[in-house]
DNA sequence: AAGTTGACTTAGACCTTGTCCAATGTAGGA
DNA sequence: TCCTACATTGGACAAGGTCTAAGTCAACTT
């Protein structure tokens, strides 16, 4: 976590007291979190740390590659601090869980030229939906 | 595309001018569409439809197995008419236009039982992101 | 063909997610 | 320590979507 703190100031991050809390609570624990989530445990540790910050700060993580986004539902994009190991996503249909999940197999290498388009493809998003064991039993 | 209103009577569905007017706007043109742009579409055809039904018919005809929603943008959700034949999606970066394509292999396959966590996986959706002709000379 | 009824439609208020802005605060270099 | 460019704030705003109460009408019944 700090290796992300060091990184970001290390490229040129102004270090305040918010980005460190948004910034841990992202890396505090391992899950797939909506904005309106990160800032309501934003809040927990710094009261009056206010939604555009979040927003701002979830925004520059993003386009510094240290924060992927993830909108798997119609509902509130998500963010995946596991930016640095490729992996895709698995998301249950009834609870919108998400368990990061590693294919075997290249999807890019499978869409061939024909099926292009003229297009400069640089990027895949694999996502898997299924029911997750919590919500099968019910 | 009478065919799609024959199937959409046969099983129970209230003919009205209204979903009429929907179905005929999605088997139209084969596009993705937004909400908004059905709507805006349909009112073209119908003046007094309501922003309303179309949301409603939309989430039937989804419901239904009929059209897919693709969400591929953080923007409005899309809806694709072409439900019946399995495909997969390439989304341009900048403007926002979707292809269906047909990448070969399949993906399902490549989800080993170790990362499924106990899910029951029933679908896969690829998303291949990329630039399009029109977008990359400018 | 007319009556009946519950599914369908409507308009608009409302909710959620996200963005923008002007005013204010502050990290970190000089 | 002082300065100032960068960061934060709160509140207004926008887009996309959902909900509701009241009215309408497709299709079944007779």
């Amino acid at each position: 976590m700090s290796d992300l703190l060091e990184r970001l100031r290390g490229r040129g991050w102004r270090m305040t007291a918010q980005r460190r809390v948004v910034a841990e609570v992202l890396d505090g624990e391992h899950v797939h979190l909506t904005a309106d989530e990160v800032h309501a445990r934003a809040v927990a540790k710094l009261p009056e740390i206010s939604r555009a910050t979040v927003y701002n700060t979830l925004g520059e993580l993003v386009s510094l590659g240290e924060v992927l986004e993830v909108s798997t539902d119609k509902r509130a994009k998500r963010y995946d601090p596991n930016a640095h190991r490729p992996h895709h996503h698995l998301v249950c249909a009834r609870c919108g869980a998400i368990r990061d999940v590693h294919p075997t197999g290249n999807p890019l290498a499978d869409l061939p030229d024909t099926e292009r388009f003229g297009f400069t493809v640089s990027d895949v998003e694999v996502t898997y939906r299924g029911v997750c064991p919590d919500c099968t039993g019910a």
